[in-house]
RNA sequence: GGGCGAGUAGCCGAAUUGGUACAGGCGCAUGGCUUAGGACCAUGUCUCGCAAGAGGUGAGGGUUCGAGUCCCUCCUCGCCCACCA
């Protein structure tokens, strides 16, 4: 039988779709229901290597719970809308649509070559108006609840794409998708309020089975910090205050001066601005920071910074007139974007005092260092001594003068009333004398979710003449995105309260859609959805896609989710999986979802990477190309070798190894010739069905644990024991044969039909583990944890018989040397450790 | 700089709760079969040792009858975040 993985493969396809094995009958509660959802693929045309780990992996998963007797719902779609389709479009002048559904298309058929197990009359295409005709109704959603809303704040601008992005999808300070160093601007755009749900998404993570580093990262993106808000008085402009957000109120007495960032709202407001005498200085130093790149911003270790002449701030403890400045180390974005400085015990603002403070006041940076807190001399004690220019000094008398900022706890010095308190104990009374109150801060920033970009969601709102927002009413959705659009990026980029440059700016269609509807001197939104917004809530969609009239089913909702597992990759920790989690939240807060977490259970995959060990790329030369292997080797032998490759369970990165998946088609060929030599016999002999039912237990303990490395590697202990006995039973062999099925299902199922099976492989149920109880087991025999020797215990042997039966070893008795044992350890099946005095 | 994770053979990796360290595969070696084979089969493959045995999971220490696994210090690598006040 020769083993031709073509013919074989293709056949085998035909045959399932003739059988419609597939397709899953979402009212079939008479199996166990299992919702099994892999993150569904960007049509960027080819698939490649990390499109077979994630989707032919988890395939294996699909069809193991299948064999199980589970009734599995396996869906799979397109992530439609994007960029590169527009890039496209831009540089070769196709349409983005056509675009975009010419690679859907591609993608079907290489999908299909996988073997891959996906339902596809489930199938959701986020760019087809059936499916965002819902992402605008539940925009419009959120709308009328006031969790997306229009809001002016500094965001991240990439000028290449011409578009502003989320603070998620910056990355090192660059473009997420191009690269480009982004920039930072003050514009007025729509956001999801996911910062009023910052609390619920941590409280969330508690309950959560996921893995620790998941969860971490999610609670470090999101960044709580308790602090306070603290108000300084401008002095001789009686209406203005600043206000700053400090961890460490007790450090208020410290605070020598004032920082705003330079994109501070206060520095645009006239009753402001009139007080200082320096504006020209003030305005030449605000242009040139918001020009530079925020990578620029924080790559430049130098602090720089202007002083804002004649005018003061009061320190609310001290009452002392204190100076302000405006710097960029100060973020507009996070807190209020101000701070109060505190040289003594932060290390920026030290640093700030000894490089600006020096230039701009010409007084001695010392001057401004005020020693507020006093490190305890326990603290001291042990670590108290540091080399500070080859020397070696004390730390307390560094910090005494000045010369070192001391971060930490400790006793309160120079500080009023509260002088000599613990400076963690009396740090909200401190709040409350300065006049304060209690915060708590997020690095998390609300989800910007407006894209200057043509091929996205438009997003359903049009402003009337006063520029308000109104929802696009629901009988008009969906609201189509329009055809009549120039494409190219205009060259300027947007700023706060001029008219947008989109693309969709350039449609006549919707200016006039927009004006039939609600009436002339309204003008439309030109804005598109981030496509995180549409790939938030596509799992909701599968349940019923063709439903028009509701986003999703409610009864098959309430069935079936949450869902089960979610395979993906570990680069959407703090993207996808964070905004998925938000909308389902606020979703469940609208009574459109019962579930307050969409996934029950999260596995982030690996990488596999080039074949030295290096992350793939075209200009390193070691990419793999999937198709290939799969033309010499077959489909079967390539997803074995991805499940054999490591495990599936944890984010590792895993090296393609040349000959690993000519090592899988030898694996394959010894089925072939093992089925070959199979016979007829009735009677399956103990030890075969031992051996079966071993691997049988291993393969589904393995796959629930989604180890599918050790998996294989257990069917491939059963196939060496198989082959070893002379007389092999087709019963016997057919049950390995299913136990494959879900790694290889081509070959298999052209197995199956060989051996005379009924059907297909992949309607036969998973083999019964029915495992002897085993009575003995081997014990290892210690003296003092000494491996002596071994016994064949039965489980039931009580310790003194084993004892016993443990001193007739020649070797333990060699050990004991005559000795008796002053203690014995025994676990019935592993261990015995006879203990003596050595 | 901060957070998280990982270091086991020539390579990828096994080792559910602390209980025989290195399963399975690759590679390599020897032999068989063969006109030949990069096919297939058999055997071997952590180190030292003829053997009995001894040592061995990045380094050092600790807890324990017993540590790859737990604790402390350090080193190296990876990922994420990074002036977040």
């Amino acid at each position: 039988m020769a083993y031709d993985h073509t013919d074989i493969e293709k056949k085998a396809r035909e045959k399932w779709a003739g059988l419609d094995l597939y397709s899953t009958d979402l009212l079939d509660a008479s199996r166990e229901l299992y919702y099994l959802l892999v993150e569904f693929p960007y049509p960027s045309g080819d698939l490649h290597i990390g499109h077979w780990y994630a989707f032919a992996v988890t395939d294996i998963y699909a069809r193991l719970l299948r064999a199980r007797g589970k009734n599995v719902l396996f869906p799979i779609g397109f992530d439609a809308f994007g960029l590169p389709a527009e890039n496209a479009a831009i540089k070769n002048g196709v349409d983005p649509k056509e675009w975009t559904y010419t690679n859907m298309e591609r993608m079907r058929e290489q999908l299909a070559t996988m073997g891959a197990s996906f339902d596809w009359s489930k199938e959701v295409v986020t760019c087809d108006p059936e499916y965002y005709h819902w992402t605008q109704w539940l925009f419009v959603k959120l709308f009328e609840h006031k969790l997306a809303e229009r809001k002016e704040a500094a965001v991240k601008w990439c000028p290449k794409d011409q578009t502003v992005l989320a603070n998620e999808q910056v990355q090192d300070g660059c473009c997420e998708r191009c690269g480009t160093p982004i920039e930072e601007k003050w514009l007025t755009q729509w956001f999801f309020k996911i910062t009023d749900y910052a609390e619920r998404l941590l409280d969330g993570l508690e309950t959560l089975p996921w893995r620790n580093e998941i969860k971490d990262a999610q609670r470090a993106w999101i960044g709580k910090s308790e602090g306070a808000k603290l108000k300084f008085k401008v002095q001789g402009v009686s209406d203005k205050e600043i206000e700053v957000f400090t961890t460490r109120p007790d450090t208020v007495f410290g605070a020598t001066y004032v920082v705003l960032a330079p994109e501070h709202p206060l520095l645009s407001d006239v009753g402001f601005t009139k007080s200082y005498m320096n504006g020209e200085e003030v305005e030449k130093y605000v242009k040139a920071t918001t020009k530079k790149t925020e990578r620029e911003r924080s790559e430049n270790k130098e602090k720089t910074g202007v002083k804002l002449e004649g005018v003061v701030a009061i320190n609310p403890a001290t009452k002392e007139e204190i100076p302000i400045f405006i710097a960029d180390y100060v973020l507009a974005s996070y807190g209020t974007g101000a701070v109060m400085a505190v040289p003594a015990h932060d290390e920026r603002d030290f640093e700030f005092a000894q490089t600006v403070i020096a230039s701009e006041t010409r007084s001695d940076p010392q001057s401004f260092i005020k020693l507020v807190v006093e490190p305890d001399l326990v603290v001291v004690k042990s670590w108290g001594r540091e080399w500070i220019n080859g020397k070696e000094i004390s730390l307390l008398d560094e910090i005494r003068a000045g010369r070192y900022p001391y971060t930490g706890n400790g006793t309160l010095v120079n500080s009023g009333e509260f002088t000599g308190r613990n400076s963690e104990e009396v740090k909200w009374d401190i709040v409350k004398a300065a006049g304060g109150e209690k915060t708590t801060q997020y690095r998390l920033r609300d989800w910007l979710v407006s894209r200057q970009r043509y091929w996205g969601c438009p997003i359903p709102i049009a402003y009337n003449p006063e520029g308000k927002p109104h929802a696009i009413p629901p009988e008009h959705l969906p609201w189509l995105l329009p055809t009549d659009v120039d494409f190219l990026p205009k060259a300027d980029p947007p700023s706060a309260g001029t008219p947008s440059k989109s693309p969709l700016a350039s449609s006549k269609e919707l200016k006039e859609r927009v004006t039939k509807i609600f009436g002339e001197d309204w003008t439309p939104e030109y804005d598109t959805l981030d496509t995180f917004v549409d790939s938030s809530w596509y799992f909701l969609r599968y349940l019923d896609p063709k439903d028009s009239h509701n986003f999703s089913d409610t009864a098959f909702m309430k069935k079936w989710l949450p869902i089960d597992r979610y395979s993906g990759g570990a680069e959407h920790t703090t993207m996808h999986l964070l905004y998925s989690r938000f909308f389902i939240k606020a979703l469940y807060d609208l009574a459109l979802v019962p579930v307050d977490e969409p996934y029950a259970e999260r596995f982030n995959r690996g990488i596999i990477l080039g074949p030295d060990g290096q992350k793939m790329s075209k200009s390193k030369g070691n990419v793999v190309n999937p198709d290939e292997f799969v033309q010499n080797y077959g489909a079967d032998a390539v997803r074995i070798y991805l499940a054999f490759i490591g495990p599936y369970n944890e984010p590792g990165s895993y090296p393609w190894n040349l000959d690993g998946v000519a090592a899988m088609r030898k694996f394959l060929e010894r089925i072939v010739r093992l089925a070959e030599r199979a016979h007829d016999t009735a009677e399956v002999p103990e030890a075969i069905q031992q051996a079966l039912a071993r691997a049988s237990v291993k393969v589904v303990d393995d796959g629930d644990r989604f180890k599918f490395n050790t998996a294989v590697a257990a069917l491939m202990i059963l196939t060496n024991e198989l082959e070893a006995f002379p007389a092999l039973p087709k019963k016997a062999l057919k049950q390995l044969i299913v136990m494959l099925a879900p790694f290889a299902p081509h070959l298999t199922e052209h197995v199956w039909e060989k051996l005379g099976g009924k059907g297909s492989v992949h309607q036969q149920l998973w083999p019964a583990a029915t495992l002897a109880a085993v009575e003995e087991r081997e014990v290892v025999v210690q003296v003092n944890g000494k491996r002596r020797g071994s016994l064949a215990l039965a489980t039931s042997t009580s310790e003194s018989d084993a004892v016993i039966a443990a001193r007739i070893i020649p070797a333990v008795v060699a050990a004991l040397g005559g000795k008796e044992p002053v203690r014995v350890v025994y676990v019935p099946g592993k261990v015995l450790n006879l203990v003596v005095p050595r």
